[in-house]
DNA sequence: TTTTAAATTTAGACAAATCTAAAAATTTAA
DNA sequence: TTAAATTTTTAGATTTGTCTAAATTTAAAA
């Protein structure tokens, strides 16, 4: 049985494995959880132990198949809470992560199914990021980030690739949310800035904003 | 901050406290969580440090105002999610414990209250255990036990107060399920069971499952 | 290519929750 | 009202997950 340690660990991993191609390393892991790479260690001898990720000494962690599948697992899980949240419980976008992050850890492959089911199959949560199905697939996606938009094009906010409170919070301070229209007017080339309408009003946001921002083009 | 350990001999305490009118003692609250009658003594001395219990030793416990306080709202959260699962995710009512007793130890006020309004504010849950509201308290109960029905009188089934598998899934087996008419024939003075009519059909059971039976008379 | 800096691991410790075995207190029974 | 049985507590150990401090390995810089 895994355990809830074990599960944010792989979680993290598994977030950590999408950025770069390669192993993750102990540090980063460390950050992610706000841990000590001592007990990043020793969560690696646990979890190498039990076959859920490859460990190379001072080289790194990649995810097993197993590892991926359970890690997967759970990123369904909290992102099918964060859909239920938001539709039916009315909760708004940047309020449902600290109870998903719980939520992610109920065991009931029942329950997972039948939410799934009850929410309509959805492909995407609130954040605007995909949710993979029952077989671990993720819906192909159809979104790029608002830095890789040209000059000139324009389309909706789908979603974030990012989910901290402070990021969520400075959204709405800019009246952005999803569905909102942006368009690019100007990219500042030497700290890849942008000026954009949101709903036909002018503003300037960093590239750290444009790249966690989710837009579907018409 | 409380732990999910605490949380469940906190619930316990209350469960047990509800049987026998004064203290309860280590070894029934041993036995009710599965554990040795050490290890709960050591749990106590916990409970009492955070002022959660009141703790006489040799002559056991009983809730203090903020552990009552702490175990109603489990419970509270316990039977909320067991009708969610029911009423919105089609599961049987043999079947939702295991899954309420991990979604019972979700933490957020706001969670609990959203869902609450979502259900409609059901009084009871599909077992018919009464669910307390907001502020601790539970609504007037209007059921009685089968086995304290008099011979002749009759009612039908609105809960039972014992939810283990097994003795749900015999009520499954002779036909018994919320809402199933019963009436009383005979009480059989040596052994305290009871002759009755399940939808009309005769049928013998013992004190035991009546005195779990919840009825509503009409 | 040494030296220095950074990253990682090891060693040893601690808190939470549990256990077994033994001791102490209480209750029951002779 | 003692003796026996039962209940409860204590003592000491174990597992999980974490930490600090020190040692080791790897990477970067002089």
């Amino acid at each position: 049985m895994i355990t809830l340690a074990e599960e944010n660990y792989l979680k993290a991993i598994l977030k950590l494995s999408k950025n770069s191609v390669d192993s993750v390393s102990t540090n980063a892991i460390a950050e992610e959880l706000d841990t000590k790479a001592s007990s990043v260690t020793d969560m690696i001898k646990k979890l190498t132990d039990k076959q859920m990720i490859d460990y190379v000494p001072y080289r790194g962690v990649s995810l097993s198949k197993s590892g991926l599948k359970k890690a997967v697992e759970i990123v369904r899980k909290h992102r099918l809470w964060e859909v239920f949240l938001v539709t039916k419980l009315q909760f708004k976008w940047d309020e449902v992560h600290d109870v998903a992050e719980q939520l992610e850890h109920i065991k009931s492959q029942k329950l997972v199914d039948a939410l799934d089911a009850y929410l309509g199959y959805p492909q995407q949560d609130p954040h605007g990021e995909p949710i993979p199905n029952k077989d671990g697939q993720f819906p192909k996606s159809f979104s790029k980030r608002l830095s890789e938009l040209e000059k000139g094009s324009s389309g909706q906010v789908v979603g974030v690739s990012q989910d901290n409170q402070s990021f969520l919070q400075y959204l709405n301070s800019l009246n952005i949310t999803l569905g909102t229209s942006i368009s690019v007017i100007q990219k500042i080339d030497f700290d890849d800035s942008l000026e954009i309408t949101i709903n036909n009003k002018s503003a300037h946001i960093s590239n750290d904003v444009a790249r966690n921002l989710l837009i579907k083009q018409k």
